[in-house]
DNA sequence: AATGAATGAGGTTTCATTCAT
DNA sequence: CATGAATGAAACCTCATTCAT
């Protein structure tokens, strides 16, 4: 398959790295009910199956490398947001998991099965260190948090934000027995829309969290642009 | 290997049923990094490998309904106890999930397995008859916590199941790359100890749904024996 | 591929085992300087690939099995010829080498090739329990061999048949560039004729044998019929 | 990886060539169980892999030059020790074949490797083209050893070579299932040491050669010094 | 109902070799 | 000459499922 051009340089390569990953992920998208194959990724990526296995160690690692990719936008938007001295209300936090999750058709989906891969096919240096990772962006923007709430304890930025995270993927997969069935089958509880459930979650948790420390902030009627 | 005798009793079925899944599980529970074969689940159950397709029509049902299995028994033990009117505090629910859940080397990572397939491996009439049966449970359950707090407006009770149920898994999936991996490698949001960390994210969460509509009952110290 | 019964009873296995070494037999007859691969062989045997892997865990221990089988020829004859107190001579030797080795298009090339893939590729198990089986064929005729020559010191018929091995196997590899050139390469040491060539050096590491031990029976000009 | 300077002379370019060789008999001496990719190669050598093939056509025949390196050097002792007309003993053959082939890690190997490969993976010419080069060297020591032994007939000496080579290859081959396997398991006739056994085995051959035509020479004590 | 032999699709990975830079 | 990124053929083996017995 053609190459646009060797990928010599240490950036070209960077970029290599994520056309792969786009194709992936694209890939992902057009038929989220299978996981492709290392041999459809290269295809789509318009590249040999083997030049995949020069920038991945196995297809498993490609998979979880795309999810990061996915991870590391929605935490840095986060982090940028706490930067911000600005107040900070959870109808941010809500809208911006709306954007890069609920909205991403690629997101939950692929962090579940991340997450369903993580204790048997993945490799264990390569699933802890992507928790490690994780961790460390959660523990980064956890103390931005903190900042933004000073009832807050030490640590309680990172717990909230972590239970938050647990709710973000635990409705989901509470959700609906998605794929491409559309048949409306039953979500555990009764049908409930994700979106708006998550959102009156979000809502409880960081009630019972920040509320009970006096914050001022609560939640607000949701979709209040981020 | 020979037969013990033909299950021609519905209720001698019923039992071998029952033997796979007992098999199955002692599997899981001997070795949780890796998935057995069907083979071996048959062997374990002291049957031969096309007799499993008897009773079960596919592996991913079988792992299915192994999980339905742990998951009735969560459900009925809290139905049970909702059905006794005295006071209800959260630590019962703490205490309820330890048991079931936290302590019992299966339920989780089984968990976990079955909603990363559920979009993908898993038949899709098979994953939507799953999601509405455990539906049906937490509606039950949700209707039994309304009566406990008054203050939870309608389909509040289910809702605080359902939120309560993605803390605990979501918040297992965040807790560690599992597995047989003991180098204590990061678990995001800094290394936590997940059965701590869940009873006071529920607390949380139900202080924030509970305590927000003035309810009496609040969370104490864990570990209140259930 | 359709296959002509259930193997169910032991020795229709056993049956099926032959007959899949039978078409390994055929393929690597058909074409000498190259390895078919698993499904090759399943093919010829009228049988499906995984068929195969029911039969043998491995294709090199296919390989190895199909050496085995000539192997076990081999010494089964010399083995029963040396049961009769028939005097033996070398002859018997040559002849029954030409008719189990030269003559076999398989028996030396496949020898080669096992020899050379048992230091690598050959599982170490696999590798050394076939070691173990010739050594006990080999120490079996090697006993024969002292019963029809006295002057033979205990050992010395392992010692002798072993050297004569050495011989057969050592001649052949240098004998030419063999597989499918005609070339008339280059043997070392100027062409020969293995033939000729592994008859005389036998007689002369008998003579420096059993000559020395003032046997009775030496070499004769070869080709007497076995 | 840095190149040292292009090599533009010819000596250059043989220099080169031979820290290929080195490179891979380094690596093949490091761990003799496994063969070396050109990867491996080309790194240990300090190129890239693609120079390897500036200098070698394939890796068969970079493994094969390795393996004639190692002939060429056996041959030349061997042809310079007959050149001197002072009486030669069978002792010095095995001294010489201990020094070269036993005690070097690489020789025996790598010679059977490479017979391995000589029918399949190599190509036709250039397995013929070694072959020939490996006669002109048994021919022309095969011719000094005449001179020694007079006894000898034409052609006598390059037969004895040949011979004594089958032995030393032949026997290697039997006496183990190498690599690393330590388990001491069996060697066709019993367990035997190889080099105990070869020099038994050349003093068989030779009695029966040399010792016929009534040659003055015959096998003493192993070990004397070459 | 029970068995387990047979199936064969399915996917991963390696690595010798080429060739643009 | 030298590089090393890209190639893609090659081959293995597993295992869920079927179906003849």
């Amino acid at each position: 398959m053609a190459i646009r051009h060797r990928a010599v340089q240490a950036e070209d390569k960077e970029e290599r790295h994520h056309a792969i990953l786009d194709a992936a992920g694209r890939l992902l998208m057009r038929s989220p009910e299978r996981v492709a194959n290392v041999a459809e990724v290269a295809d789509e990526a318009g590249l040999a199956k083997g030049t995949v296995y020069l920038y991945f160690p196995s297809k498993e690692e490609l998979l979880l490398a795309l999810h990061e990719r996915n991870v590391a936008a929605f935490f840095e938007a986060l982090s940028a947001r706490l930067r911000d001295p600005a107040p900070l209300r959870l109808d941010f936090m809500i809208a911006l998991t709306r954007r890069h999750m609920v909205d991403d058709p690629i997101y939950l989906p692929l962090a579940t099965r991340c997450f369903g891969l993580m204790a048997t096919q993945m490799p264990a240096v390569a699933a802890a260190a992507f928790m490690e990772r994780m961790g460390v962006r959660m523990r980064d923007a956890g103390a931005g948090l903190e900042r933004h709430f000073p009832a807050l304890p030490p640590g309680g930025g990172v717990a909230l934000l972590r239970r938050s995270y647990a709710l973000i993927i635990g409705l989901w997969q509470l959700s609906s027995a998605h794929g491409a069935r559309d048949d409306d089958a039953g979500c555990p509880g009764g049908r409930f829309d994700y979106a708006e459930e998550l959102g009156a979650a979000l809502a409880a948790l960081w009630e019972g969290t920040i509320g009970r420390h006096r914050a001022p902030i609560a939640a607000a009627p949701a979709n209040q642009e981020a």
